[in-house]
RNA sequence: GUGGUCGUAGCUCAGUUGGUUAGAGCGAUAGAUUGUGGAUCUAUAGGUCGUGGGUUCAAGCCCCAUCUUCCACCCCA
């Protein structure tokens, strides 16, 4: 019998109690303050229509989908070969629509937009949800990066209010002080970007202007210039797009330069407007983090609008660990139009990495079984299995070794779990009613009454 | 999708210009110690060298393919 190597898939990943305990830290540090806010909890199926996905994201985007096969015999459906089908692209993308009609979602803001068109009459708006769960994306696998990660999303529904703005930047605040990660919250709008285009005369080239500005701290300002040139800006309007560029500092005078840079934007001068108000606002509250006005901030999805931001930790290179905006109409697609949004997300999988390669995970989270009686026999078992249902009931985690095997190895059992204490029951402690109570960490141990090991562990 | 990189014991890694029987540390198991873990000592077990093909008298080492790991680009959490 040839056995096979057990094996997961590229960019997958197995979680050992080790790390969930520490993933679970931080779910749940996410989902108190997501309720503190107010928000409720949904969740959506993995898998959606893939006629909900597709399109959402962009091509780049419909590539990384991972799509599922129909079940059944699902070559049924396929027409013989089409005329006018020559190269592999069409070809490729005509067969997937009759094999795949499912595909795992690929983040949770479209699944929720769906929800909420779907369920639009049994929702309270301006609706404040929460959802945290996996997406998948058959990216190539890198540093920070995975085929299937899980997000933490909030975002409120039916309101265009720029209280709910702040609220998110509050939240995310909030969570990264609770978590001891140091982070820069870096905030635009997509109609101050809408003003710059604007500006140097090439509003047509929105997306090619903020995809290039995006990389500016990344790779430089020439770098960036070149790639404005290579995507068909003219000279002229990259000539006058170095002021914006080149601007540093307060935020003070970047609200100066852009003023008089949108005397003829109106879109330009809607954004500054918000931008104030938000800033403005979160100023007078007082946030632990640091934030800022980042002209250069872009993010890619295409269906924002109004505001944008973006967390980064401060102590560690890593990519963005939470980042969200505004979006105006994410579900007319779907058939309700004028629904105002805005929501954050948080890359549960990077904050992990990011702690870790911190330390900042609390000791105290470690604890498991507190507390392990140690076999002696059939007699002793019957005993200690009275008192082992009596810490239980008490709320204290405790185990018994399955059988009498030496208690050399039972003590090693206890070690390597990282037990704190041990209660020792043969012949003797039955006899007396008082048990042997040891302290791993110490070694010392002590003959007392079982009420009084009842109090030390409460 | 593009370019590079890694893979040898459970883990971390040695392994000479291709040359007999592939090594170490850690870990595991057993004992030194029949009611006591961590430290020490002793012994033992553990390998189709990622997989498949090729070159050669001879391959862990060279060539090709493939999978996997990690990294950069594109894009992104």
């Amino acid at each position: 019998m040839s056995s096979q190597k057990p094996t997961i898939p590229k960019g997958t990943r197995d979680f050992p109690p080790t790390e969930m305990v520490r993933r679970n830290y931080i779910f749940d540090t996410i989902r108190n303050v997501f309720q503190v806010f107010g928000y409720q909890p949904i969740e959506t199926p993995a898998m959606e229509n893939l006629s909900t996905l597709m399109g959402k994201y962009g091509d780049e985007g419909d590539k990384l989908l991972f799509k599922i096969l129909n079940s059944g015999n699902y070559l049924d459906g396929i027409p013989d070969a089409e005329s006018g089908m020559r190269d592999a692209g069409s070809r490729l993308q005509h067969l997937t629509k009759h094999i795949a009609e499912k595909g795992l979602r690929y983040d949770l803001t479209v699944p929720f937009a769906r929800f909420v068109v779907q369920h639009q009459n049994e929702l309270i708006f301006p609706f404040k949800r929460y959802q945290i769960q996996p997406v998948w994306r058959a990216d190539r696998p890198q540093k920070g990066r995975y085929r299937e990660f899980f997000q933490c999303d909030v975002d409120v529904i039916g309101s265009n209010s720029l209280l709910y703005e702040v609220e998110l930047a509050q939240i995310a605040d909030a969570i990264f002080s609770k978590l001891g990660i140091r982070v820069m919250i870096h905030i635009n709008n997509r109609k101050v970007l809408a003003g710059i285009a604007e500006a140097i005369g090439a509003p047509d080239k929105l997306t090619d202007i903020t995809v290039a500005m995006d990389k500016l701290d990344k790779t430089g300002i020439d770098k960036v210039n070149d790639e404005l040139i290579q995507r068909g800006i003219t000279y002229e309007s990259v000539e006058k797009l170095q002021p914006i560029l080149t601007l540093e500092g307060k935020i003070k005078d970047k609200f100066k330069t852009l003023t008089g840079l949108f005397k003829d934007s109106e879109i330009g001068r809607k954004g500054l407007e918000e931008m104030h108000t938000v800033l403005q606002f979160l100023k007078d509250l007082g946030l632990n983090n640091k934030f800022d006005f980042d002209i250069t901030l872009a993010r890619g999805l295409s269906y924002y609008t109004g505001t944008i931001m973006e967390v980064k930790a401060l102590d560690v290179p890593m990519g963005s660990i939470c980042g969200g905006g505004r979006y105006d109409d994410l579900t007319g697609i779907f058939g309700l139009p004028g629904m105002s949004g805005v929501g954050i997300s948080f890359g549960a999988d990077r904050i992990y990495d990011v702690m870790n390669e911190l330390t900042l995970f609390p000791q105290t989270i470690q604890a498991s079984t507190r507390v392990l009686f140690i076999n002696f026999g059939t007699e002793e078992e019957k005993y200690c299995l009275t008192l082992l249902a009596n810490l239980r009931q008490a709320g204290i985690p405790s185990e018994i070794y399955p059988d009498a095997a030496k208690i050399k190895k039972q003590m090693e059992y206890a070690n390597r779990k990282n037990i704190p204490f041990v209660i020792l029951v043969g012949k003797n402690e039955i006899e007396t009613s008082l048990l042997t109570f040891k302290d791993m960490r110490s070694g010392e141990q002590k003959s007392i009454s079982f009420d009084e090991i009842k109090n030390l562990l409460s």
